[in-house]
DNA sequence: ACAGACAAGTTTGTGGTACAAACCTATCTG
DNA sequence: CAGATAGGTTTGTACCACAAACTTGTCTGT
């Protein structure tokens, strides 16, 4: 019945933080593709303000991690990049979300 | 009139995320002593679950940030080391809830 | 009174990663 | 056909979170 460790209910929202998500360039990302649902790399690019070597990486990272889908594409000779939210990076957004207002959520002022 | 530069007024509050408070077990450690405005080490490594030598290295960041105070005290013989927001620190609190805040609040759902 | 055992921290070592800079490949332009 | 530009990817590096080792001091038991 009780529980043996010390398992502080209070900060579990802070030690399940999503770190993927955490990273305010990652969070920016999926913030915005959030909203859209679809947008391309140089849009994001511009968006973000990211370079597009550490746009490229967060990218690639953001896929790893089955958050999004990179769709390349070429619209008459010219490459176009098209990333979107995938269910399970929508939810992890949602999850991360949640966290992240439970930590405020009580705090006095 | 017009503004040159891209500002993304919408992102602002991401890019100013302060790196100091975004790591989540300082992010623990600020919400824990915003709430009790002081706290023993001790009592907050089980607070935190963090190890003594993290949450060390956790608090030196914080002080030299000018985010806490640091007081070694020794009740006798024995050391205690008491822990406690600054105002400065409980200001970049409230400006870092302030801006998660205003990263989610526009979006749908 | 002195050999552990324990308590309360600090310092050191290391793997992972965010950011910047270099690189790549293709198209357009004079 | 020599740059310049566009749209990315790969590489290099400096930092930093976490873990493990170390430190300093107190409290036993014998």
């Amino acid at each position: 019945m009780s529980s043996k460790k010390k398992e502080n209910k209070d900060f579990q929202p802070i030690t399940d933080i999503d770190r993927i998500i955490h990273e305010p360039a990652r969070l920016m990302i999926l913030a915005f593709l959030y909203v859209v649902e679809r947008a391309d790399f140089i849009f994001l690019m511009r968006q973000t303000n990211l370079t597009k070597g550490n746009l490229s990486s967060h990218l690639s990272k953001l896929e790893a991690a089955g958050y999004i889908d990179i769709e390349k594409k070429f619209v008459s000779k010219i490459p176009r990049t098209l990333l979107r939210l995938t269910k399970r990076g929508r939810k992890a957004f949602q999850i991360y979300r949640q966290n992240m207002k439970n930590v405020f959520e009580n705090l006095p002022e």
